[in-house]
DNA sequence: TTGTAGGCGTTATCAC
DNA sequence: GTGATAACGCCTACAA
């Protein structure tokens, strides 16, 4: 005969019952069926799928004083979230890897409210653990919620502090080899669009762009912040056109920001790559839809969001995980450049 | 005097300690302050701010049986779901409504994994209601989870059922009118580039194109499916290059598979709007990237998603709410059309 | 290996 | 208005 699932979930207690255990056994077999017998866990298991048991994640929380949930931050205005791919690659994999397990993502497009509110419930308890992508110096927020739970970055922190955990490129290194890469290719007065300056990828790409100019000797070109999304970069692209310095190259720290310059270029009827030659920087779909496509340094940001999760994991299981993670960049040459 | 927060949260009982009154009195003030008196309440507030409480979601779920959770179901995988900017939009218009309430939103991109784990998650109560936007025939786990919980369709559900309630544009008389428009710059053999014809929209706004099409007695062109994505378009409109069909028109479901057919088209040499009209949908940012800017049927996303998640909402809360929220949609004119 | 007994932090239902 | 006192569903010693 067929268990009546009564109105609503079932509980643990009538999961009990139909099995002919006690409660207590029951959370054992949950708990991975360790010092259980064999018939008690097949009578376990099948009262389970009967009553098609699935355990209320409340009731779970609040006596064993973990929720399984853990939050995804992005300091970030909900329009540079949805409108980068950078975040779409990093937000999959993520997602990929939690997927396997059975925590839950909470999201926080946290830029555009009260950063206190999202930094309480964080506090309260409320998730296990906090992922953070898109650290701004401003972001004081985080550091709060840092105190309360594991974090792990996407990017290293502006400020990096020892015990931080991070899954980061060398940015540093990939600028140098952009703007290597451009000089090679015989520019010899190049600017750069950068991404902010309150953020490790916009201060390191820049530093690693001088790098490579005082490396040969080069002079510094113009240099403008284009934000990080494509609007900024054509504006950028904009100031250093009406700058009247002249250039013949131009490392931009983001594909997004690229097409916006390319647009820029091309109305003020300059030609990429013949009159200005441009590395981007993401590998993101938007470099091969660019005309031309584009030259850029590719970083892993899917497989970045699958070891940043793993990171997380492992520190909220309490094993040792490594503190810093740096994957490796790759020059893609293709067209602009 | 300082009170000393001890490790962890603080719990309703230490601010009934604080604030020299009973748990009770705490949860009432925290219910809405009725029935409390003047100076209980003042005290329960100070001791709240004092020991800078924030309630157990657990247990506050536990007791009330409210989750205060709400799901966000997307039944596509990660790329489609990151990869289109309707998405985008109607995310932001969910999150910036929320944001003004203490709703939390649970993501599920459900189609990559075993549909009934979502399900059975929603299931066993532990989100208060759910938001599916794009939805297929073979979702069949949707209705399971309708059953369940409260359920708004972002777009209308494939087969809708009484008692359904969605927020979607009039996809049939959006068609119609971009067709429409197509006739009218002088295009007579016109083709189509479809969505999925598993979803409504997909649907949908094909028969708004065959009446179009019908009611001034001209023949089909070519049909096509895209997907709902660039490559798809592309592919799409290769696959009608090849068919030798001739047309002069294309009316493309989305802007995102426009920009997938104009890159083929290209290919093929054509040139729009010279050789080829193309009238897109949605009027994402990719419509106004795109080369030729795309004359497309602009539809409200962000509002969308702020009145799905005030229908669900209102739901929520056992008010009366609109079933079915239909927006206007407007043709926007740009170059491709 | 199994069951019993608390307790997790709130809300809800009562009397007072 | 206020405060005991049960639930809510699960986990975790502890005892058997």
């Amino acid at each position: 005969m067929t268990p009546t699932p009564e109105r609503g979930a079932a509980t643990i207690e009538q999961v009990a019952r139909v099995a002919g255990v006690s409660r207590s056994t029951v959370s054992r077999v949950l708990g991975g069926g360790e010092r259980v017998s064999p018939e008690a866990l097949t009578a376990v298991r099948e009262a389970i799928s009967a009553l098609n048991y699935v355990p209320s994640r409340a009731a779970r929380s609040l006596a064993s004083r973990q929720t399984h949930a853990i939050a995804l931050i992005v300091p970030e205005d909900t329009t540079r979230f949805f409108g980068d791919p950078y975040f779409a690659a990093i937000v999959s994999g993520i997602e990929s890897r939690l997927r396997e397990t059975d925590y839950i993502l909470n999201l926080f497009i946290a830029s555009d409210d009260p950063r206190s509110k999202t930094a309480s419930y964080i506090e309260s308890g409320n998730v296990d653990g906090a992922i953070v992508v898109s650290h701004h110096t401003s972001d004081t927020y985080v550091e709060r919620i840092a105190q309360a739970v594991p974090v792990v970055y996407g990017g290293r922190p502006v400020r990096t502090r020892d015990g931080d955990y991070f899954v980061d490129v060398d940015n540093v290194l990939a600028g140098e080899e952009a703007t290597a890469y451009l000089i090679s290719r015989g520019a010899r007065r190049i600017g750069m669009i950068t991404g902010p300056r309150d953020m490790r990828a916009g201060i390191d790409r820049l530093e690693g762009h001088r790098r490579a100019l005082a490396a040969v000797g080069l002079p510094e070109g113009p240099i403008e912040d284009g934000g990080f999304t494509r609007a900024g970069g054509a504006e950028a692209a904009r100031r250093i056109l009406d700058g009247g310095e002249p250039f013949d190259a131009l490392f931009v720290a983001s594909d997004l920001m690229a097409r916006g310059a390319i647009d820029a270029l091309r109305d003020a009827d300059l030609r990429v790559p013949d009159d200005v030659l441009i590395v981007g920087f993401d590998d993101s779909p938007v470099a091969i839809g660019a005309t031309p496509a584009l030259t850029t340094i590719r970083q892993p940001s899917f497989h970045a969001g699958e070891l940043i999760t793993n990171t997380l994991l492992s520190r909220l299981r309490g094993e040792p995980a490594e503190h810093a993670t740096v994957l490796p960049t790759e020059l893609i040459i293709r067209d602009s450049a």
